[in-house]
DNA sequence: TACAGATCTTA
DNA sequence: GTAAGATCTGTAC
């Protein structure tokens, strides 16, 4: 929060009253549910909500809350037991209301807040106090006298139903005093309604008169015999105590303890469908209309969600809380999705992880046992034994499931002796390690409890999981991933990763076994399946069993921490996906790899034999050590530099400078080390990773980016080279099969255009509206040179600047890119500034940001955690500072493909083509297309890719999408 | 055998 | 100047 910011703060229970009684009463819903303060709730909430985007009601909001009261006990009433004493039960039919208005707030993606111990007026004071110390507006969404106290500067009252807005002037007009002095005029005037006593016979005309006449209560109390009227200085005389205890009663706590920050209230734009979806469900039908009106959501795709109040689960994949047959939870409804979450990982903790209860399941019998226990409790964790790490060489081996924390079991399927039964036949390896159950048969009874969509699966890297079962016939959904919680909500460069073993440490205070515990590694290393079955029993189950633990601490955080929708939207929806594309792999031209490898050896080979000769002995050319010390020790080259490690440094840049001071020797030994790289790392590398389709199949990380960035390896299909000839001629080998043609869509410029909108520089964005050539533009705003007839240098002088602007510009790594003075850097970003000042104010607010919430965001919500940000040592901060800039506007162009990808296999399917996606590298995905479908499929994923923001992101700027099919993947891209 | 550092590939 | 992963060397264990 900031100054310009302006935080919107609704008094949810005074609005849940005002809409009971300003609704017919007993409006109910089909089921019966009476719901009509829901309504009343709702449509007054979406009004607020519209209304204030349209800036009517004033500024619009950039942070926003609903808040509730939470109890009946406060601090008020250790102060006085009377308080609030003779309030009324609320109406009956209106007490099961107050859960679902707190769903419906939720549905809204609004942040929901309520403390226990404490009135929302409390709350109210503390947000208002923090927004303004942080120089924000407030605007206060009731009518209430009590939070009159809060006017000021900044600070407004909005009285929603008569449209009326009350500042220090209008509260002056209605009360005969200013806010500051609202206090004590309410401590003299007290409130029948809440029990405050107050003094008798003073009502608020008087009060406002010796207010007046004597500035403050305490003055008031002090000179009170001087009172003219004998009634009121009697009285005043008599009820002096009365009237401070009232002052502490009325007093609002400005310093409640928080458990969602000020930062948290950001706003964001509603989840269309999250909240058609409730309101479908409530049979709203007229607000149903509305909202899919303004917010382009199609009404007839989505369905009506599950809201429930009666009972306390609300369906297994959108709440770990309540699970029908679980233990009790409380009714975590009423709880702030905050404390919910609290609650949660304390009790996690509390509970020890105790293996000896795992059992090892050997037979149907209890195999069917346990899949009734899953259907019993809706959520089961799962985890899968297997011979590879890598999903699309793995077998099963056993598989574990954990339905409740600490019940949790493992199912061997083919364990064999110890011996490892290499040379021995299935049966006879078998012999001797127990029952186990025929794999056909585990699959038989499971296949219906995974694809149940009633029962929610849950697993650690669930994709891997995902893949194993999919290769056996099962179509596991609906799947919950805890390593993609734990990065959704923990992504950050200086935290450790989401490994499980990492995670359950973190949380749970408990070390699981770990693999390299059960079966060695190195020489050491054991199959798994040849692991005495009743440790790999211990060890499975444990892993489900924690999995299950850290989905309840994790999962209730995604809501408390407005983190939802980028978990549902971005990672969830993605893994079936990605784990598609690296089932399908693409396929690969053996012989143009073995060609080039021959081709690479040879010549490098010649170099070689050169390099020895110009050095004058035979040394080893890949090693950089070596190589240092001939050149700079024994020939004494100019231009040595050190390493960190106080080697000579040998990299391609500085014998590139060398080489154009004429010496013969690195030029050859900067060709040497291109050719080897793309030797060693491509054509022989990839034919290793081939199956018997000649297809390579990459593996996708979802979590290993700060940035919300996809990863590729074994093999990384994501640096495949394409800058040098040489290096692109491996791209020829990426070819589609006989009849297809593989079809390569990228974005263009996408980091520079969600620059351009996220830092509004009007230039920028107009020149992206105009189709101009970027990089020409900002030379010729830079350097006054028109673009027609621009020198190529000019050019790329420029858009290195505009890459350096993207990775967090620094004077000496643009000197760096552009080998130019360090000082000449820093003059073309100070000139880069000044004519682009919008560029350097987004730079500013970006790190301030940062710095103030230890996080920066996407535009999609997305976060990216920087503890280091307020580091003292500068340099690390400089280093931060850049990551932090940065990482919005990667993230973004991440999130935008990501939402494509996710779209991209229903648009396919919609338009009947038959395309697949095969890779994703960044800004480009690469499909897989029938010959005959080419020419139809391109604008469907140009469209896809195109709209990829819509509708949660407006962009001032068109994205735009270049797409070609052809052979090969070189002549595609 | 395991790990860090240097180097090079991509967006 | 941002974000990654692979390979090779050299050294520590």
């Amino acid at each position: 929060m900031q100054k310009g910011d302006h935080l919107f703060l609704v008094d949810g229970s005074a609005y849940i009253f005002r809409a009971y009684h300003a609704l017919p009463p007993l409006t109910r819903k089909s089921d019966g549910l009476p719901i009509g303060a829901v309504s009343g709730f709702c449509n007054m909430l979406w009004k607020l909500v519209e209304e204030s985007r349209e800036t009517s009601v004033g500024v619009a909001p950039t942070h926003f809350a609903v808040i509730f009261d939470h109890s009946s006990t406060t601090f008020r009433n250790a102060l006085y037991d009377q308080y609030k004493a003779n309030r009324q039960a609320p109406p009956e039919d209106l007490v099961p209301q107050f859960a679902v208005i707190r769903e419906a707030v939720r549905a809204f993606d609004l942040p929901c807040v309520e403390k226990q111990g404490f009135e929302a007026d409390d709350l109210i004071a503390t947000y208002t106090r923090l927004a303004v110390e942080a120089g924000g507006d407030v605007t206060i969404v009731s009518s209430d006298k009590d939070l009159m106290q809060l006017v000021g500067p900044g600070v407004i009252l909005y009285d929603q139903m008569k449209d009326k807005r009350l500042g220090p002037q209008e509260v002056f007009e209605k009360f005969g005093v200013y806010p500051e002095k609202m206090i004590d005029l309410q401590a003299l005037v007290g409130d029948s309604s809440d029990n405050v006593p107050g003094v008798p016979g003073i009502g608020p005309k008087t009060a406002a008169d010796l207010l007046g006449a004597y500035g403050t209560l305490e003055n008031l109390l002090e000179n009170a015999g001087e009172i003219k009227q004998a009634k009121r200085r009697e009285s005043i005389l008599a009820h002096a105590e009365q009237a401070r205890l009232s002052k502490r009663l009325v007093t609002l706590d400005q310093h409640t303890p928080l458990e969602v920050g000020l930062d948290d209230l950001f706003i964001h734009e509603p989840d269309g469908e999250k909240l058609v979806a409730f309101l479908k469900a409530m049979e709203f039908t007229s607000l149903t209309r509305r909202v899919t009106a303004k917010l382009g959501t199609d009404a007839s795709a989505v369905e009506a969600a599950q809201v429930d109040v009666t009972a306390p689960a609300r369906g297994p994949d959108l709440d770990p809380g309540g699970t029908p047959g679980g233990e009790k939870t409380g009714s975590h409804l009423a709880m702030t999705p905050a404390a919910h979450a609290a609650e949660r990982l304390q009790a996690e903790a509390a509970t020890p992880v105790d293996r000896s209860t795992y059992e090892t399941v050997r037979d149907e019998a209890r195999l069917e046992h346990w899949i009734a226990r899953a259907r019993e409790t809706g959520v089961v964790a799962f985890d899968v034994e297997t011979t590879s790490l890598d999903a699309m060489r793995a077998d099963l081996v056993g598989l574990s499931l954990a339905v409740a924390p600490g019940e949790a079991a493992y199912v061997p399927i083919a364990h064999v002796g110890e011996g490892g039964g290499d040379l021995l036949s299935d049966e006879a390896a078998r012999e001797g390690v127990g029952a186990q159950i025929p794999l056909g048969t585990v699959l038989d009874l499971l296949k219906p409890l995974l694809e149940d969509p009633a029962i929610l699966k849950v697993a650690q890297n669930a994709k891997y999981d995902y893949l194993v079962m999919r290769r056996h016939g099962v179509e596991t959904a609906p799947l919950d991933d805890t390593m993609l919680i734990s990065y959704v909500l923990d992504a950050s460069s200086s935290l450790e990763g989401h490994g499980m073993d990492e995670l359950s440490e973190r949380f749970l205070g408990h070390k699981p076994i770990s693999f390299k515990e059960l079966c060695g590694s190195g020489r050491t290393l054991k199959p798994i399946a040849a692991v005495a079955i009743e440790r790999v029993s211990e060890y499975a189950a444990e892993d489900a069993d924690v999995t299950l633990r850290l989905w309840r601490v994790l999962k209730p955080r995604l809501a408390a921490e407005g983190l939802a929708h980028v978990y549902e939207r971005l990672e969830r929806p993605l893994v079936p996906v990605l784990a598609r594309m690296e089932e399908r792999g693409i396929r690969t031209d053996r012989q143009i790899l073995s060609r080039l490898s021959g081709r690479f050896a040879q010549k490098a080979a010649g170099l070689e034999a050169d390099i020895h000769i110009l050095a004058g002995e035979p040394f080893n050319v890949g090693s950089p050590k070596q190589l240092g010390e001939i050149l700079f020790g024994k020939l004494g080259l100019p231009g040595g530099k050190k390493t960190k490690t106080g080697q000579w440094a040998t990299d391609a840049r500085l014998l590139e400078d060398l080489a154009a001071e004429g010496h013969d020797l690195p030029r050859r030994i900067v060709d040497w080390r291109q050719l080897t790289k793309l030797k060693g790392t491509y054509t022989d590398a990839l034919p290793t990773y081939m199956d018997a389709e000649d297809r390579i199949h990459t593996s996708y990380s979802m979590a290993s980016t700060t940035t919300g960035r996809l990863s590729s390896s074994e093999p990384n299909l994501q640096n495949i080279p394409v800058r040098t000839e040489e290096g692109r001629a491996i791209r020829t080998a990426f070819v589609a099969p006989a009849g297809h043609k593989l079809l390569s869509a990228d974005y263009s410029q996408i980091e520079l255009r969600l620059l351009a909108h996220m830092a509004e520089i009007p230039q920028l964005t107009e020149a992206f509206r105009q189709g101009i050539d970027i990089h020409a533009m900002t030379a010729s705003e830079m350097f006054g040179v028109p673009v027609e007839g621009m020198p190529s240098d000019v050019r790329r002088r420029a858009k290195a600047i505009n890459f350096g602007i993207v990775y967090g510009i620094s004077a000496f790594g643009l000197a760096a890119q552009l080998s130019i003075p360090r000082e000449e850097a820093g003059a073309y970003i100070k000139r880069y500034f000044e004519r682009f000042p919008g560029i350097r104010d987004y730079m500013d607010r970006v790190k301030l940001f940062c710095r103030r919430t230890g996080h920066v965001e996407t535009l999609f919500g997305r976060r990216a955690h920087y503890p280091d940000i307020g580091s003292s040592n500068p340099q690390v901060r400089a280093a931060v500072e850049r990551a932090a800039i940065n990482a919005p506007i990667q993230g973004s162009a991440a999130d935008i493909i990501r939402r494509a990808m996710v779209r991209m296999e229903e648009a396919l399917a919609a338009e009947r083509l038959s395309a697949r996606m095969l890779l994703q590298v960044h800004d480009e995905l690469v499909f897989e297309v029938p010959d005959d479908e080419v020419e139809a499929t391109i604008p469907v994923v140009r469209r896809v890719m195109e709209r990829a923001a819509d509708p949660v992101v407006e962009l001032a700027v068109p994205l735009v999408v270049d797409a070609r099919a052809a052979a090969n993947w070189d002549e595609a891209h």
